[in-house]
DNA sequence: CAAATATGAGACACTAATGTCTCATTTACC
DNA sequence: GGTAAATGAGACATTAGTGTCTCATATTTG
């Protein structure tokens, strides 16, 4: 039977725990399951009770993160478009995600599903960058590596500038490929 | 008296506890006093004698640490320069210092000193934003806000990218400038 | 409404880290 | 070389967090 009949968890707390995880980790790595716990307005046993550790939530919420990360860049990828189109597509897409993703840098788990979906998003990433050297929106002389942690820095630079209200997500996302490509002059 | 007759620091045993310190509290902001003492080759029990809690230690690598980016932008900043050539000295000046600056960002003191030298720091950055949208090096529509929030994130891809070894110093410093100030085109 | 079950609250044992202390040993300094 | 002080090692109490369990309450489901 895959069905548990004891201890389902009811969809309202599963959300309530996740977003406060995310929300709590994020703001600090080292939060306790008791802060979680007040957070998401639930007791500490239920935590426990859905996420038998500390480590399993972690993962959990590191699985679910990297998941709706590729899950955005996917329901943006459209394969014909010119390359810094697809740029801005995937901004566009991962920059209001921001608060999730930041979390995926500190609190690294060790989970292979996470590190695999982390690998998927650097693949993406390098192909990415590929194309936009063919197309001549990248100088061939920059080291790749250079161009994907620039992406990654902008997302979180972006994510920052509309949390701090200064920008909107569409002037973020545009700023963040001027950025890359014309740089700021 | 000023000077403490008992348990005053070896200038040695200071320096590798402040060594140590720097590298495994980088490496994870929730490391024990234990893991420090062991990396720094000494008792515990001495970390407590000279820092007699944990976010006394924390606090004084944070000092240190903001000190010394603030020491390295300091030495660096002739004033008769044009504003790209001080930002080039900057990132040269600061760059290699990448370690300690992440550690600011990681493992957040509320000591006021910290936050005074980090104050420092931003209103350094903001001056020379300033100057250099005065001498079109930078556009006046780009908030400045996100061209200090790109200058930072630049510090740290750089140091990584020379930290992975595939950027020398004045490479990943020549690449920063022109990040910043052409883009990647 | 009634039965089933998910949740909240709290008690409990266990572990890991902190901070204090003592004493023997090593190091620096005169 | 001798003295004073810094260090290392380890014992110790204390605290904070984890994970388990139980029972009363609230909520869903039929």
């Amino acid at each position: 039977m895959n069905t548990p009949r004891k201890h389902a968890i009811r969809p309202a707390t599963l959300e309530a725990i996740v977003e406060a995880a995310v929300r709590v980790l994020n703001a600090n790595a080292g939060a306790t399951m008791s802060e979680i716990a007040v957070q998401a307005g639930v007791g500490r046993a239920t935590l426990h009770r859905h996420f038998r550790t500390r480590d399993d939530l972690v993962s959990a919420i590191g699985i679910r993160c990297v998941e709706e990360m590729n899950a955005a860049v996917r329901a943006q990828a459209t394969a014909g478009q010119p390359a810094v189109d697809r740029l801005r597509s995937m901004f566009r897409a991962v920059i209001p995600l921001g608060d999730r993703y930041s979390f995926l840098g500190t609190d690294y788990t060790d989970d292979p599903k996470v590190r695999e979906g982390y690998r998927t998003q650097l693949h993406w990433a390098e192909a990415l960058v590929e194309d936009l050297k063919d197309q001549g929106d990248v100088a061939r002389d920059v080291p790749s590596p250079w161009v994907v942690a620039q992406i990654d820095q902008l997302v979180w630079t972006a994510w920052n500038a509309i949390a701090e209200g200064y920008l909107s997500v569409n002037e973020a996302t545009d700023l963040a490929v001027r950025t890359l490509t014309e740089g700021l002059r």
